[in-house]
DNA sequence: GACACAAACGAACGATCGTGCTTTTTTGCA
DNA sequence: TGCAAAAAAGCACGATCGTTCGTTTGTGTC
């Protein structure tokens, strides 16, 4: 066990409850004062955490990217390149959305709409996040070019594209509509990227 | 010109920049106070027209549905069924999303994240209107398979969830990442769900 | 032009927000 | 065990939120 001081678990607890939280009521919609009564905290104590509340966005943000990593991604490089792992992402993503650390569904898509026309560290930091995860797709598909299993001349950043396509299209019949079809529908859409 | 009284033309007034505001801050977002400062009226002035904000938030996404009627679906119309109109929806939506009077594009794509974990007539609203709205791509698309341009197996539901996944991923591309290629992108994923 | 009514205003309310202080409690190390 | 530092609490602030109320201004009709 690593020195783990009281402030740093105090604050991952802290991160853990926001993610979950921001999930459903976005991270707008985080509030210091509901955050700190579902922890049993004064405000003041956790606020003195962060010191600011954008500075907590962030480090949400930051927070959900690492859980994203370890749920997502980092499993699916145990597959071999090309579709397999691709598939595997997909997966991985359809059971992320509806994990319980994420009850109101994917942070980041939800970030997405919320802070597309905003300005300041936390759009800056989103941004960065959905560009990285739209490499991560581009490049496990390009592996694919390379390994023969895609055209030569396909662009993986359409892939990429459409992919999350696919993903958004999801959450949107999953979490709006509440359609029991809506999972078969992704993956129908998925597999019409595949050749 | 009907009758026009005094009221309906402020409240009318009102819901147009509703409309424009809430694409760029979202349903929750919008501010009685801010929106009477915009529009020079008395916080108080502006609230009596509504009786509550919630009621606001209401007919504001149905004032933003008759625009998406005018501006995205009845132009179509006028296309040849089929094809033909379902690449008008298409591009008629991609001009919607782009248009000024929706300066944070689509309304409803930032209210459908916004909203999809809250109850309440507000949520009640929008996902109707989402239906209707998958509803008419996916009658567009049965009308072209019986006019043999789709096979006649196809699931029009499905070509819907496509369709929107298509736009969806558009929105994102263009409004986070303001990736220059999301059109083109769009473009393209689009005629890949044709025939 | 008088009169009834709609529309807009101005001020205030209770609540909640993020944030800054000061004080108390807890922690971890010499 | 003692003590400095860290963590948490307590309290208050200015601002803003939706909403209510009473009043004033404006409109349209006989």
């Amino acid at each position: 066990m690593v020195t783990t001081t009281k402030g740093a678990v105090t604050k991952h607890a802290v991160l853990e409850r926001a993610v979950a939280l921001a999930s459903r009521v976005g991270l707008g919609g985080l509030t210091i004062g509901t955050l700190a009564d579902d922890l049993d905290l004064s405000k003041s104590g956790l606020f003195g955490h962060f010191k600011s509340k954008e500075a907590l966005q962030v480090q949400v943000l930051d927070h959900a990217a690492e859980r994203f990593v370890e749920a997502v991604i980092r499993p699916a490089l145990a597959q071999p390149r090309g579709v397999p792992r691709l598939r595997a992402i997909f997966e991985n993503w359809l059971d992320w959305a509806r994990s319980s650390p994420m009850p109101g569904g994917c942070l980041f898509v939800a970030a997405a709409t919320e802070l597309d026309d905003k300005t300041g560290p936390v759009r800056d930091r989103l941004e960065q996040l959905q560009r990285d995860w739209l490499g991560v797709m581009a490049t496990s598909y390009r592996k694919g070019i390379e390994a023969g299993q895609f055209p030569a001349d396909a662009d993986p950043d359409q892939f990429a594209h459409d992919m999350y396509g696919v993903m958004l299209a999801y959450h949107h019949a999953h979490r709006l509509l509440r359609d029991p079809r809506a999972e078969a529908h992704a993956r129908h859409a998925f597999e019409a990227l595949l050749p």
